[in-house]
DNA sequence: ACCGTGGTTAGCTTTC
DNA sequence: GAAAGCTAACCACGGT
């Protein structure tokens, strides 16, 4: 799958930014770096995407277990404002330490 | 940091119980089941984010590299256009296939 | 219906009141401007329903046909795609062609 | 390739939409009246669409003269609960009604 | 440097 | 109960 994949992306590349393709290409170079670039972002939204498929199934286990989806989203969500908020009040705290010179 | 983040968590499940939560006790097995569960997304969560970063990172790189993000962008959001019409595409047909008995 | 629900809206807006409003006075010039801001929303906001309404309707009649719904939406979908592909396409263009001072 | 695969693609959108494609369907009929309906849920989408637009311009006003665009939402939001709330009121007045023989 | 804007993501609602 | 569409919150970016 992922070699089809690349194959397409590559001819997809070329496709996209005109109907005629020499623009493709004007800086030749330039050009590569580009695809390059976008196969990099590509590959990457693919991790994405994959791992936001993992937490969604994660989350359908949950629900098959007899969990409350929506209360074990609520607690996540919780839990990720309670890490900020430590996070916050530790920087708040570097700061006095350093107003002190305790840094 | 992560070893104290981790801990941090740990602290905050117990800390905020779900009212309808199954386990009535602290060391239950529903509980312990419901802690992995919550670990489990929560790495992952932590994943996608470093990959966001990533993502963002190669948009730096192109721009310091000279091309334009705004644009580059937009290309790969068509791209993306491009697949999901695919998808669309093949679902369609599977329905037309059906609809005449070739399924 | 209409009349009943008019004068009930004039009587709600009186009744919530944001905090940070700026009428102080209940037939303040401020007040008076808001009731008709949320006079004019909620009118759309009535005509957008309806559509709705008559949008399912209409997949209502396609079914009863003899049409399968699910198929037509996946079509509506995906000409939906389309012209989305297109605004894409040109917004890329523009781009482009600013970059070379064609704009 | 994938050029080939694009003209695929385009073939089975242009193949729905346009009236006078007689290809679709060798029942004709069936076809025609299958773009009817299309054309009339894409003629409504459109609609509802600029409504969205009117709605989203109003908030632009709104935000212009000096109010608090997210304030403004939350009571337009707060009333339109008011609204169904006294529509469910109603409803259990008339269930009641009907239930002592006074409908 | 801030505001406003657009785009992205997550949550909610409704449908199948 | 899963899936999709809609809506609202968030965030990052560009303009001023």
């Amino acid at each position: 799958m992922s070699n089809e994949k690349e194959n397409d992306m590559n001819n997809a590349v070329s496709a996209v930014p005109s109907p005629e393709d020499e623009t493709q290409d004007v800086g030749g170079i330039a050009g590569k770096r580009l695809v390059a670039f976008i196969q990099r972002i590509e590959r990457l939204e693919e991790e994405k995407t994959a791992i936001m498929e993992d937490i969604k199934e994660i989350y359908g286990e949950l629900s098959a277990t007899g969990f409350d989806k929506k209360a074990v989203k609520a607690i996540v969500r919780l839990r990720k404002i309670e890490v900020e908020k430590r996070r916050e009040a530790d920087e708040i705290l570097e700061l006095y330490k350093t107003a002190i010179g305790m840094s």
